[in-house]
DNA sequence: GCAACTCGGTCACAAATGCAACCGAGTTAA
DNA sequence: TTAACTCGGTTGCATTTGTGACCGAGTTGC
C-alpha cells in the first residue's frame, strides 16, 4: 500500500502546483504574482495550495528542500574504507558531470533562470541560507557517526548534538560547496558553457576538498 | 453555481472515465473488461466510478444520455409559428448537415465502432431503448403543451400525464427517427462516406415526416 | 453437491479538497 | 488620522475521493 492513488495524485499535485508557479514567478517576478493567481493556474483552491506549501517562498524553494540530507545520506551510505569528505568530493564530482543544478553547472535556461530568481529575490535568498544550516546539522550528525563519536543526546533535547569537530567539518564543506556553484554558476551567467567551464569546475572542487581535508596551514594560510 | 473549480473538474472526471471505458471495451469487448480495470485506467477508485456512473452499462451510454431531452427542447425553442414536427425536422436536418453520431451519418471511424459495440451487446441495446421510451415521455409533454393541451397533473402521479394523441405523435416521431439513423448507419457499415449518402439520407428524411405529417393514407396505405 | 473464485456493486470511514468568510499587516487616498 | 484596498495566510464546514472490507449472484473445479 505504499503506492496507492491517492499518494499519486498528491505527488502530482504538488509537482503541478510548484511548477506552475514557477513559470508565472519567471515571468513576471516573485512578488508581481498573488498566490490567488497560481492556485488559479494550477487549478486548485487558495487554502490547498497553502495545505501543499506553508508560505510563498516555498513554492520556489521546494526544489531546494528536496535535496535536503542528500549530503548526510552520502557519508552514510560511502563505500567501506572510504573517508567520508573523499565521497563528498566524488558525490559532488559526479554531479558535475551530470551537470546538476545543485552543483551550478547546469546551463539549461530555465535553471539559469531560477537561479536568478532565487537570488535576486531578497526574502527567497534568506531561506536558503536557512536550509543550508539545516543541512549543515544532519551532515554533522552523519559525520559524527562515521568519525566513531557516540552522538550526545541531552536531557531536553529532542535530537542528538554532535560533538564540534564534526560540526565545524560539515559547516566547512556546506560554506566550501556554496562558493564552488556560485563559481559555476556566475562562470554560466557570463555567457559560456557548461562544457567549456567543466574542467576548471573540476579543478577547483579538487582543490577546496584539498584545502578541507589538509587545512589551510599546507597552503601557506 | 455559476462555474467553480469543482464543477470543472467532477466534469473533467466524468468525461476522462467514461472515454477511458468505451476506449477499452471498443478494444477487447465489453464485457472482457472488468470495471475494476477502467477504475484503474482512469485513476479513480472503484466506489467513485460507480458514484459518476450507476452501473457499468452506464459507462457507455452516457453519451446516449447527454442527449436526453433534446426533442423536447427543440419543440420549446422553435420559432413563433412554427408547428413542432416541422421544428424537429429542421433539427433533424441540420444533424445530417452537421454529422452528428446521432444521425447516423457520421464516419468517423471511433464513431461507427460505438454503433457496433452498442449494438453488438445485448445488455446495451437493452438499455438504449429504454432511453428512447424516456425521450418519447419527454417530447409528449412538449407537444402537449405545443398543441395547447393543460397538461392534466393526477393526484398520485409525480409529473403530469399527456394526453393521447402528443403521445402517439412522439411515439411515431422517436421511432421514424431511430429507423432514419439506423438506415444510415447500415450505408455506412457497407463502407460508403457520409458525403455519398448523405443525399439518401435528405430525401428519406423528408418521406418520413411527410408521412408523420400527412399519414400513412395520402400515401395509399 | 460444495468449496473457491470472479465480478458487478455497496458501505463506513478517513483523508483531501473547494468554498466563503475572515484576520492582520502594509499601502494608498481623502 | 481614518477609511478603503490589497495580499499573504487561516478557519469552519460541506463535498468529493480513496481505501478496504464486504455482499450476492454466477462460474469453475473437484
Amino acid at each position: 500500500m505504499v503506492e496507492g492513488l491517492r499518494t499519486r495524485k498528491k505527488e502530482r499535485t504538488r509537482r503541478a502546483i510548484s511548477e506552475v508557479a514557477i513559470a508565472m514567478f519567471l515571468e513576471h517576478g516573485f512578488d508581481r504574482v498573488g498566490v490567488a493567481e497560481i492556485a488559479a493556474a494550477a487549478e486548485v483552491s487558495k487554502p490547498t495550495l497553502f495545505r501543499y506549501f506553508p508560505s510563498k517562498e516555498d513554492l520556489v524553494l521546494q526544489r531546494i528542500a528536496d535535496h535536503r540530507g542528500e549530503a548526510a545520506a552520502v557519508v552514510r551510505a560511502r563505500p567501506a574504507g572510504r573517508a567520508p569528505l573523499d565521497a563528498l568530493h566524488d558525490a559532488f564530482m559526479a554531479g558535475l558531470d551530470a551537470r546538476e543544478p545543485t552543483t551550478g553547472l547546469c546551463d539549461h535556461p530555465a535553471v539559469l533562470a531560477y537561479h536568478r530568481l532565487v537570488f535576486d529575490t531578497p526574502s527567497l535568498a534568506s531561506r536558503v541560507a536557512e536550509y543550508a544550516a539545516a543541512e549543515t546539522e544532519a551532515l554533522a550528525e552523519a559525520m559524527g557517526e562515521a568519525a566513531g563519536f557516540a552522538p550526545r543526546a541531552p536531557a531536553g533535547a529532542s535530537r542528538p548534538v554532535p560533538h564540534l569537530t564534526p560540526r565545524l567539518v560539515a559547516a566547512q564543506y556546506v560554506t566550501v560547496r556554496q562558493i564552488l556553484a556560485r563559481d559555476n554558476y556566475a562562470a554560466l551567467a557570463s555567457g559560456r558553457t557548461a562544457g567549456e567551464v567543466y574542467g576548471e569546475a573540476v579543478a577547483a572542487a579538487g582543490t577546496a576538498f584539498e584545502l578541507l581535508r589538509h587545512g589551510a596551514r599546507a597552503h601557506g594560510l
